[in-house]
Formats: C-alpha cells, structure tokens, sequence
RNA sequence: CGGGAUGUGGCUCAGCUUGGUAGAGCGCUUGACUGGGGGUCAAGAGGUCGUGGGUUCAAAUCCCGCCAUCCCGACCA
C-alpha cells in the first residue's frame, strides 16, 4: 500500500483486498495461534445477526437446539469408514488430560455426526420418535494447511443440523428443505445470489449418500461453497445401531441428513459486496443500519445540530417495522473527527446508510442520506425521514442482490465450449461455466488437473441451460448431466 | 512437508552492503485553532531491534541454530 489510508484495489490483488478490507473494517484479527482468528465485535454483530435469521427458520421448519460435547472418543470417528478417511488428516486429537495420558485419545470435533447419532440411538426406539429434529450452534477444529481470515481457520462457528427419519424420501425431502432454506437466507439477508445442486462423487461428504450445495460466485469469479446438506442415508445409523422399531412391528434403520453454514459466510458476504472503499454490508445483517454524522461549526450550531440528531435518531429507533424490529442506529457524535474523516470510516465498515446533518440541513428542515452502495446522495425533509429511511434500506438490499446477480450472469459461460476455450478461461478472468459432463470420474479429474476447475454443482433444473449440452467438455462423449465449473475457495 | 521472502515503537517501513548516539511516516496522549469528503500547529508518551548462541573493545548490522509470520505448491467448509 502505497498510500496507506486506501486499500489494495480489487483489481491489483483481490486476496491482498480481502486481507487488508477483513483487518482494516476491525471485522477480524490474526490470533496468536497460528491459523485461527479472532471475531473482533463489528464481525461477530454480523454473525449474530446470521444466527437469528437461520435460528427462526429452523424453528420454523420444526428444529430444535441442543448441545453435543466438543471432545468425541476417537473410537467413534473410526466407526464409518468413509467418515474417518475424510477426516482423519485434519483433527485436532488432545492425549492428555488431568497431567495424565489419556487411555482413549479425545478428538475435538471436526464436525458431530458421530456423537449426535450414538445419542441418538439411546433416544430412538420406535417409528413414533421420528423424525427428530436437532440442530446445534457450535465451533469446530479441522487442521487445514492453508489459513485465511473466514473462509478456513482451524477453528470455526458453525450450525448444524442433525436429523434422523424413517424413510429414505422423508430424509431426502429435508435435505432439499434445509438446502432451500439455506438459498432463502443468502438470497433473501445476505444478497447472495447462488446456484444449487448435487455434488459430484469426489466434492461430496465423506460417509453421505448424496451432497448437496449452495455456490455463490466471489468478485474473482471463483466459486465459494456457502452451505452444504448431506443426505446421509443409513451409513450412519448402522454405524451408531440407530434403530426403530416400524409401524408393522419390524425394525429399520434410521435415515439421517446434516446440513451447514459457518462464519465462512461472513468471508463470503465480503467477496460479494465489497469494493475498492471498504465492506459493504446487505442492511438486514447490518448491525448498524444508518449512521447519523452531525456536522458543526460553533458550540450553538453543535448543540442545534445534536439536539436534532438525537431526536431523528429516537424517532428512528422508535418506529415499528414489522419483523425487522427497530432500525439500528448510531450516531457518531465524536469530537476530535472531522466528518469526512467519518464517512471514510464508516464506509470501510459497510453501514449501509449514512445521514449527514448539519446547519444548512436544519435551516432546510431536512437531512442528506447517503447510500454506502451507489454513494447517491438525498436531500429528504424530517417530516419524511422515517418513511424514507426504511424505503432505502429496503431498496438497497433488493439492489444488492440485483447487482451481484446481474455480476455472475456475465460471468457465466453456457452453451457449447471447447476445451481449449475452457482452459483459456479458467486460467485468465475465470467464470462459472455451465458444461456437459460424461459423468466420468476419469474427466473430472483431469480437467482439475490440468485447470484447477471442480465441478461446483450439478445444478438444479432452474440453474440448467434452457438447451442441455449434448458433449462432455473432456472427452467429448455424450454428456449424462450438465455441470457447473469453477475454480473454488 | 518442499521452494521463496520477512521479523526494528500500536501499524507500515528505513537503517544492515562498509559494526560505533535507534530513526521516519501514520496512529496514540494533551492543548489550541478547525469542522458539508481523510485538518493545522505546539508539546509529549512509546522500542530487551523475533529468539538462543558465536565473532569483536563494540552487534539492529557479520556467522550459526531455533521460532514465528506471509507468499507459492501437495490437503480442504
């Protein structure tokens, strides 16, 4: 940074933007571990804000909370196969406890299915117990190599979802539900758009029978896989014994699903929304809202101005808003600031509204708002301030959404593509490309070798070009599926 | 774990080649003026130069070891 008041530009060197806008927007701060991070307030408040969202819809989709122990026997992991080979170069195993070495090593989850449904197993016996509906909000360690601020640390937050159901379509219907609800909220709070679908054979879970995803498209064009939900069929419950007795009078083993999303939205939410300026944050998961910066001149005109400021802000807080509670406001009434010296602040942090108030605006009876998206200014009488208010917050998440939207549809490639074409794009502007597929394991993994490109998802009808292609975009064979390529986080 | 780089006030870094008084900018504190897009002036506070050893009359500087961080590769939400 040559001018150390402004960030990197995206376009220099997006992960130097990302770093310096994560550091300087206080969201985030290295640890004094190597690889783990500190959730400094203003990110935390955004991940707040994403809990209470997602916790209301799990309640509403009939989820209830509970809490599973961070330390799982390690004999638990090796019960399912798959589960332990996916999972094993990453834990985090603790040998020692009370000065003495442990006779069983305690692995610190990497994830829960394996406590949750030995649990699961005491609480079930009969077809009447399910589905049982759990959920939990937790941290988890995984012992990644490579470190970045949100989007992989050893130690992450999390939700996730643990269900059990007595048939295979009842499991497969919640994991598309969960799914949906996880497309709602990043659509609906985060204004990220992303395309759903199943994973490949490789991308998915380790010990599920099906994956599936939510990918949203970074700023760099690169996918980030924002959600998961596994269909885990009865891998699991025969590994755990989790059985119920059936209406007939036989038993059966349970069906499972898991589903999650992780601070790592939080990374996501940046790479959609940011510039050149700073974060920007979508108003619903805003912790603040609209900030009030007073402007003055003389002692008289400071008391004028925060004697009005303060009203607008009581008015603001005290208006009723539906589900969206009261408008979250701040004013920032510090003295050694000049305002300008303000707005650079608070657009580094993403308050999706600024209100400028000064003399002039009081003689006016009005107040400048300012929108930390487009940076358009507008004049708006007191009388109308509230109204206006919460119309602009209103439309500057639709506008986000919009925006980022219409960013991923340029950069998507559909229709025929040759493989040379492919490579080019993958190793230059990169881009979500919508291509055939043999369904071969054989082309999937060569075209990762030689471009760095997985495929994301195969994605769902709505996401699928209007005319399917006919050629996979490896070999050239007639292509099974359509899948989305990308290079990915 | 392989390749590359870097460790000096809170932050970004200069100083190291050629050993001899520890520096700058930003930030911070106090005060005054200032205030509609990153203010000015004045006075201050703040550093075992990553760490351990070695060479030397003398080490931030030269030599060796170790540690940490960052970037690039093999693994991944």
């Amino acid at each position: 940074m040559s001018d150390d008041k402004k960030l990197t530009p995206r376009a220099t060197d997006f992960s130097a933007w990302y770093n310096e806008v994560v550091l300087r927007a206080e969201l985030a701060d290295y640890s004094p571990v190597r690889g783990c991070m500190v959730i400094r307030p203003d990110g935390y408040g955004i991940w707040e804000r994403m809990q209470r969202a997602l916790d209301d819809m799990f309640k509403a989709t009939g989820h209830r909370n509970a809490y599973f122990p961070l330390f799982i026997p390690e004999s638990f992991l090796t019960k399912e196969a798959e589960h332990v080979e996916g999972f094993a170069p990453e834990l985090a195993i603790v040998t020692h406890g009370g000065g003495k070495a442990l006779e069983e090593p305690l692995v610190v989850r990497p994830t829960s299915e394996t406590v949750i449904y030995a649990m699961f197993a005491k609480w079930v016996q009969s077809h009447r117990d399910l589905p049982l509906l759990i959920n939990q909000w937790a941290n988890v360690v995984r012992w990644e190599m490579r470190t970045r601020l949100f989007l992989r640390t050893l130690e992450f937050l999390w939700q996730e979802g643990h269900t059990a159901h007595a048939t295979h379509d009842e499991a497969e219907e919640e994991t598309r539900r969960m799914l949906g609800v996880y497309r709602t909220f990043m659509e609906g709070w985060m204004a990220m758009p992303v395309v759903t679908g199943q994973k490949s054979e490789s991308e998915k879970f380790a010990g599920a029978l099906r994956t599936f995803s939510c990918e949203a498209m970074m700023q760099d064009n690169k996918a980030l896989q924002a959600g998961t939900s596994h269909n885990l069929g009865q891998n699991f419950a025969k590994a755990f014994d989790l059985k119920f007795q059936t209406e007939s009078g036989g038993t059966d083993y349970a069906w499972n699903t898991s589903w999650g999303v992780s601070t790592r939205l939080i990374g996501g939410l940046i790479m959609t929304h940011g510039d050149d300026v700073g974060v920007r944050i979508p108003p619903r998961l805003a912790p603040t809202e609209v900030v009030i910066v007073p402007i003055w001149r003389a002692d008289e005109e400071k008391t004028r101005v925060l004697e009005t400021a303060n009203q607008i802000r009581t008015d603001l807080e005290n208006r009723q808003r539906g589900t969206e509670g009261r408008v979250r406001v701040h004013l920032d009434a510090r003295e050694n600031m000049k305002p300008g010296a303000k707005y650079y602040e608070w657009e580094m942090r993403g308050v999706p509204v600024r209100m400028e108030l000064g003399p002039r605006d009081l003689t006016n009876q009005q107040a400048v708002l300012v929108r930390r998206d487009t940076k358009e200014k507008t004049p708006v009488a007191f009388a109308e301030l509230g109204v206006a208010v919460e119309r602009l917050l209103d439309v500057i998440q639709q506008d986000m959404l919009n925006t980022a939207k219409e960013r991923r549809e340029q950069n998507s490639l559909r229709g025929n593509i040759t493989y040379e074409k492919f490579r080019e794009v993958m190793a230059g502007e990169g881009a979500f490309v919508y291509a055939g597929w043999c369904g071969g394991d054989a082309c999937e993994a060569q075209i990762k070798e030689e471009t760095k490109a997985t495929i994301r998802v195969l994605p769902d009808e709505e996401f699928r070009s209007p005319e399917a292609p006919t050629h996979c975009l490896r070999c050239g064979q007639p292509a099974t599926t359509e899948a989305v390529w990308a290079k990915a986080y």
